[in-house]
DNA sequence: ATATATTGTGGGTAGTTGTGGGTAAATATC
DNA sequence: GATATTTACCCACAACTACCCACAATATAT
């Protein structure tokens, strides 16, 4: 069976080199639907990591934005903070994607890279980082779990 | 995959030279459509910025305008303290457009410059008048900025 | 178990991009 | 009308990037 397209699932470890690239896991790129031309769109994420997106879903997110009208302020802010640190790229004959440094920076990324699969997106972590938020998050209260399972079947 | 056209994301720091010349991001540069010729406006933005659209989108912006009546407050506002300032230019052989000396001062542009891809258009900041600015917002009430991001991030 | 293909990591090179400055035409000033 | 000042266009060069190839490690097939 084929597995869904545009989604991710599952965990790899790989190295930053020093220019700055990451391979994207053989199986990421084989879950990319054709149409995204093997191109994948990076941002920062809402923890420090970075956020990468096959570009058709990325695509609708900027549409929805094109949409914001700039006479409001919030909109302008709410635009600048989402699209700041986007930056298309397509990966290399090697499978590789070129991160901007000033992604790697917020990210802490040093050598070593974990790389994770968030459904319909990949995030790329500094491991000792995750490790650190992880533990941070064990005491997230379970009423907060019991939320979700209101709204998600596993 | 082909981008979308005439949208731009992500965040270049280059410098204004002392002739008032700015670099547009080569990616900028490519996301631009043909039927713009190379062409931009440049115009105050509602932040202290310097907002920079491509031609044509420009074109439909003051075609809206002329369906708006003057009737509405926001509407004469708007058009004063907007398009007042708007001038085209074309980039040289460099990539680069000049910027007029109205412009460079009320967005405080010293040497460094900080560019940003707003989906349709382009800003572009002095990067500590942003640093301020962006403080201001934090404070701004986050319910409105959930409420978008809610909607649009995915 | 061995051979073959695929995948991950490193580095080299040619072309592109960003930044400075120079020269001539155009505009303004006296 | 002559001179000064600005503007538009051109060239040069350093720094960077995209693209290519090589090779080792891993996985797959026979």
């Amino acid at each position: 069976m084929t597995t869904n397209l545009n989604t991710f699932t599952g965990e790899y470890s790989y190295t930053v080199d020093n220019k700055g690239r990451v391979n994207i896991p053989a199986k990421f790129r084989k879950a990319l639907s054709a149409d995204n031309e093997e191109m994948f769109v990076i941002t920062k994420g809402m923890d420090p990591c970075i956020w990468v997106y096959p570009a058709i879903i990325w695509k609708n997110i900027e549409n929805n934005l094109k949409n914001l009208s700039s006479l409001s302020a919030i909109n302008r802010t709410f635009v600048r903070s989402t699209v700041r640190y986007a930056s298309s790229t397509t990966y290399d004959k090697q499978g590789r994607i070129q991160l901007t440094s000033n992604l790697i920076d917020y990210s802490h990324l040093k050598k070593k890279t974990l790389i994770i699969g968030m459904v319909n997106k990949i995030e790329i972590w500094n491991p000792d980082k995750l490790k650190e938020i992880d533990k941070k998050n064990i005491k997230i209260d379970n009423n907060a779990y019991d939320e979700l399972a209101e709204k998600i079947i596993i």
